[in-house]
DNA sequence: TTGTAAGCGTTATCAT
DNA sequence: ATGATAACGCTTACAA
């Protein structure tokens, strides 16, 4: 369309060459005050944005930082999502997104994606990269790893405690008098659901509760498999005082499956998910969760991006984060009958 | 950290000039196969990624488009940025997303944000930016907006007839008897609030209905406003027997607060939202609402400016896209008793 | 077919 | 204090 304002129409509108241009707007040179006025008027009223892409190539930097996700419209990853915006905002870094789609595939084409465009760092949100490709990445850029525990690369991975948290999840049950609790599980490749399973299993063998495999549905995280795992407990008929659910949205699935049956929460039923979302305030009943504190994880995540920029020599420890229950009403004591 | 590996590098490691490695990387021009092979195989040894803002500067495009939302995380915004990702999948086009935070301020730095970046394009979703601005926008980039309608830039705008929807909405109720039906409503200062309540009136005087004020309660689009509703007119005892909120985010709200008063839906009243989000139809019950195509929304916009971006000249007509009803479980024949 | 060199818009070095 | 000019990494005439 029409073409950009360059610093050339500026410097010629302001009768001064460039370099008195570049200087004024780059603040401390020394410029005298009539001529940076004339630039100064110059850029305002011909509208003058410096191009970021030649100022990158200038300074080996674009100002960007390169966000892998998997799925940029899941309420988990877009909180997270909105968390790094927030730890960015002001600090002249523009985190630019891409999307997994849960595939290795699209994952490595993303990263390239992101690589050409001069990336400045990196924060990488769950996924299946490889150890190797991550670790050339870390050392080539300051990284990031969310929800991922890769070896050697401990000093960049943000995680939570998914094993206390599951095992704080499924001792509040307990503590409760159930004694039948069923977990949904995710999938069995990633870490986070089997840390979250783990977890299970270990408030179990702490109280002295036998393991009972029958009680494990492994669905996909998301909340169609929450509504097979019931319709597969009530086939098999387990008997089930209360469901732990590995993320919130397959308990949204497990909510509705109960629905389905007839099955009250949390008279009949009692559910805990993970992950607290922001929609788990709002469903109905409230659903009791072991919190992520996503959005500060995000900023946290984008924050120590900025810092590893500021000071590379630096290895801030990346402290994890601690869950806690958020507790509401879709738990209550054990029934004296069991479903 | 480490330099990156240039174009030069490439060229020394092949034994050639930098021009045939761009040659050769670049598709038509005809290059020896003895060099072509020394190229490629100097490529994938030292892993070479054009630099795309170098690239971006000697092309004048960056192969970027700028998208700026509100809120990336709200479930709305989040859907229709998945379709816009999968629109330009495959395309060599990248979307940015900015927020705007509802913010005019926040979205003018945004766009200025983006047109450093040298954006080839804008995809703008709702907002507050005023119509000079949109228009100069119109003027210098290949501009798609959604959810706004503007005077003289109707050809670039991607719209739902929310009048039409929301008086769907009523008549489904009305059809089903229902006589009291109380509509929450978003900001006033949203045009797609605005056409909501319109169409919502428009249905009461197709029916012959008088218009009962009392029965507007006006929110934010957001849960908890949904809530605030409820309380708002079972306080004033106001009779009801079905609800019609303008979006699902304020139905799910009022669906609690119903529940915190022990009044149930679709037994007591029916629910109707707006927007069809993917979590409707995990509610509880299963929500009906008006189906907004927010996933082709978002890959017709992008596909839009890939066509403008292509063939400068043409116009394509954005027709608007169809709104239905997803008819759920949370609607029923209006009760003898209103509350 | 290939290499040299100009240029994309900017900053930074260097004289002046 | 200011203006040439050489980069930055790449593509693309233009010569050879």
């Amino acid at each position: 369309m029409t073409r950009a304002v360059t610093i050339r129409d500026i410097a010629s509108a302001a009768h001064v060459s460039i370099s008195t241009v570049s200087r004024t707007l780059n603040g401390q040179a020394t410029v005298a005050p009539d001529k940076r006025q004339r630039v100064l008027e110059a850029v305002s009223r011909l509208g003058y944005q410096p191009n970021a892409q030649a100022q990158g190539l200038v300074w080996g930097r674009s100002m960007t930082i390169g966000v892998l996700t998997q799925d940029i419209a899941s309420p988990f990853y877009s909180e997270v999502a909105r968390g790094i915006d927030a730890g960015f905002a002001g600090s002249g870094y523009q985190p630019v997104f891409v999307n997994g789609h849960w595939q290795i595939q699209d994952e490595a084409e993303a990263i390239v994606a992101l690589t050409r465009r001069q990336v400045d760092g990196l924060i990488i949100l769950g996924g299946q990269l490889g150890v190797t490709q991550l670790r050339e990445l870390a050392a080539r850029y300051p990284l990031v790893l969310v929800g991922r525990q890769v070896p050697g690369l401990e000093y960049v991975s943000l995680n939570v405690d998914n094993v206390q948290g599951a095992a704080m999840a499924t001792r509040h049950l307990l503590q409760l008098g159930h004694r039948r609790i069923g977990h949904i599980a995710g999938v069995a490749t990633q870490q986070d659901a089997i840390d979250r399973l783990q977890g299970y299993r270990l408030a179990l063998a702490e109280a002295g509760m036998p393991f009972d495999p029958r009680l494990v549905f492994e669905g996909d995280f998301h909340e169609a498999s929450g509504i097979q795992a019931v319709e597969h407990w009530l086939g098999l008929g387990v008997g089930l005082s209360a469901i732990f659910a590995a993320n919130d949205q397959m308990a949204y699935g497990a909510r509705l499956g109960l629905y389905r049956r007839g099955i009250r929460v949390p008279d009949d039923i009692s559910l805990v998910g993970f992950d607290d979302l922001p929609a788990s305030q709002f469903t109905l009943p409230p659903l009791t969760s072991v919190r992520q504190p996503l959005f500060e994880m995000g900023r946290h995540a984008a924050n120590t991006v900025l810092l590893r920029l500021k000071e590379p020599e630096t290895q801030p420890e990346l402290a994890a984060l601690p869950l806690t229950m958020s507790v509401r009403e879709s738990v209550r004591y054990a029934p004296e009958r069991v479903l």
